[in-house]
DNA sequence: ATAATACTTAAGTGTCCACTTGACAATTGA
DNA sequence: TCAATTGTCAAGTGGACACTTAAGTATTAT
C-alpha cells in the first residue's frame, strides 16, 4: 500500500520522519489509559469530555493522553466551537505495524533457510 | 509459567491471559533500547553479553531489558553453560498485531456502514 | 589451581512521566 | 447578562523506570 506511506508524509522523507515517530508511536500505545482511548476511538469520533467520563482521572490528564496520540499520528482531533473532538487517524497505526512486519519477515527468512538446510539431501 | 504458546492457542483462558499480556507486551515494545534488542534478536539467536556489546549501557542494564522482554513473551532465553542465548518468540508478537487489527477493524467496519449510508440512493 | 569469562543480584540514583490541582479562557444556553 | 459547559494552561507531586555500581556465583580456559 502507497497509501499509508503517502498518508504520512509522501516521497523520501516520508520515511525518515516514520523512522523518527516509531519512537513516538510505541510510546504511546505503551500506556494503558492511551490504548483504552484508541479502542474507544475506534468506535467512532467523540469529544474530549465524553472521552474523559468513563476514565477515573482528571480531565486534564485525558487531554495531555490524547496530544500524546495526536505528537504520535494516532489521533486526530479538532476544536469546532467549545467542543474539541477526537478519531482515529487509521494511517498512523501503519507504522507499528510495518515495524512488526519488518521484524517478522527476519526471522521468518531465517526460519526458512534453515529449513531449506535440514531438507536438503546431503 | 505453563506455556506462552497456550496463550496463543486455543481455550478460554487464552483470551483472558492475552489480555493480561498485552499490557506487558506493549509496554516492552514502548522502549527504544528493547525494540533495538528485538530487531537483533529478529536475525538469530545471540548471547546477552553479545547483544549488549553495541548498546552503550552496562550488561545489567541490558539484563534487566531482557527480563521485561521475557516477562512479556517477546523474547525467550536458555542457559547453555555459562552462556545464556536469547531468540525471538514469534508468538507473542501476535497479542500486538491482533491487538492493533482488532481496533482497525472496528473503525473499518464503521466506515464501511459510513459508505454505505452516503451510497443509499434516498 | 588460577584466572578469565559470562552472567546474576541487590541496592542506589536521577529522570521521566502520569496525574492532580487550581486558575483561566472561550463558547453556549437561559 | 449571567451562568453553566467545555476545554486550556502551568506548576507541582509521587512513583515508576532506566541505568549504574559493586559484589557475588557459576562455568570454562590455561
Amino acid at each position: 500500500m502507497a497509501q499509508a506511506t503517502r498518508a504520512v508524509g509522501g516521497g523520501v522523507g516520508a520515511l525518515v520522519r516514520q523512522k523518527a515517530n516509531i519512537d513516538r508511536v510505541f510510546h504511546a500505545l505503551g500506556d494503558r489509559t492511551r490504548r483504552a482511548i484508541v479502542r474507544k476511538l475506534s468506535q467512532g469520533p467523540i469529544s474530549v469530555s465524553r472521552l474523559a467520563e468513563p476514565l477515573d482521572m482528571s480531565l486534564a490528564a485525558v487531554v495531555q493522553h490524547l496530544q500524546i496520540l495526536e505528537e504520535s499520528g494516532l489521533v486526530h482531533t479538532e476544536k469546532a466551537g467549545r467542543v474539541r473532538t477526537c478519531r482515529i487517524e487509521p494511517a498512523g497505526f501503519s507504522a507499528a505495524e510495518q515495524w512488526i512486519g519488518d521484524c517478522r519477515s527476519m526471522w521468518e527468512r531465517r526460519l526458512d533457510r534453515l529449513g531449506d538446510l535440514l531438507a536438503e539431501p546431503n
